[in-house]
DNA sequence: CCCCAATGTAGACGGTGACAACAATGCTGT
DNA sequence: ACAGCATTGTTGTCACCGTCTACATTGGGG
């Protein structure tokens, strides 16, 4: 528990210190730059052993992407205000989305990556059904106050979470002006609230 | 220029043969299945030939991007009818942008990689311009007939690609249903469609 | 207190991308 | 026609990677 990381045989926790590392080097590599040597190297452990926590390296992508969503889960919740009208908190929810997204660029190529296969493929889809569960509700309470049409939450949820999947896409693409990203974020929502208003 | 691939020392157009050979592997078994050495094996090259044609693996995936772009634009182009009422055609470039997106899952990967950095970033996102005019054309149609909202045709056109391209996403995620797809495409357009009529 | 399961180490193997030195080829200008 | 040269392939090498196996060190539960 010393601060100094002493080599002792044990590490303690290497699978969550792993994991940290593996986090970092993501933001600011790329997860192309990820490798399991280089990662027990930066943690001061033998090239073996992270075999010990994570089976390969996919299993550790994996892992990431548990934590991934699970940090999405977290700010999608926080930036719903709770109250006032449905349009702002749609707003609000939405540009947190869409910034989460561009800030953790790379860390969202994980999270969508389609390799996927595993611990249980399960794991990952659960983290990710947890992460929208506040949108989800959200989106409830715009049909109760008459801000949407009545039907399939997912209906709505799925056009705009495809909406500022793409948008995100687009910007971490470099095919979006990045100032423009919010705007083009409302603008996108907008349309889409108008499109989904009770008629 | 004989079927039966004689081995001579010039291969004749390896890079094409790359391509070809990468394209399929890529289709089959994913990006990360593709190894230059690999390939060159199975066009009957020895392992260090393809250098010559791409500088590293990057410029043979930054190639199989133009390549995809190029594509797509032909794909959007046949789609749209180029005549009728707009939402019939709009609803008919967007299910072939995503039958495409779905069909070739992993050249879209490749096509929408962050990492184009390679011969000028310039020629990749020319191709990608070049395979949106079409819908850009279409959109402008659509304005002048009077189911969209007058103003920058490119509003729309990002809105419009931004949900194709999540719904595309989740798809190939397995985030979806396969067999509502079309059905999520079309309500999806229909949300936008209605959200970017005139007022 | 001892033994065993968990955890970490060390070494090896095959594969890969990148690079350099060398060989074959075919195009160009004369 | 042909010499010379730029292009294109070949071969060998290097460092690195992921994975596997055999072995070493722990620490905790019977």
């Amino acid at each position: 528990m010393s601060e100094t990381a002493e080599r002792r045989y044990h590490h303690g926790n290497l699978r969550a210190a792993l994991l940290a590392r593996a986090e970092t080097v993501l933001r600011e590599e790329g997860a192309g730059a990820l490798s399991l040597r280089e990662l027990a190297r930066d943690v001061g452990v033998s090239h073996g052993a992270p075999r010990r926590h994570f089976a390969d390296k996919q299993a550790l992508l994996d892992a990431l992407a548990v934590v991934g969503f699970t940090r999405l889960g977290e700010t999608l919740a926080a930036a719903d205000p709770g109250t006032g009208p449905f349009p702002a908190r749609a707003g609000a929810v939405a540009r947190a989305y869409v910034g989460f997204a561009t800030r953790e660029a790379n860390l969202l190529d994980v999270m969508f990556a389609a390799k996927h296969t595993t611990p249980d493929p399960t794991a990952i889809a659960a983290a990710a059904d947890r992460a929208f569960l506040p949108v989800l509700a959200l989106i409830t309470d715009g049909q109760a106050a008459g801000a949407l049409a009545a039907g399939d939450p997912e209906d709505f949820g799925v056009a705009l979470f495809a909406t500022l999947q793409g948008l995100a896409a687009l910007a971490n693409r470099g095919m979006l002006a990045d100032a423009t990203l919010d705007e083009r974020v409302d603008d996108a929502v907008a349309r889409l609230l108008r499109g989904s208003a009770p008629r």
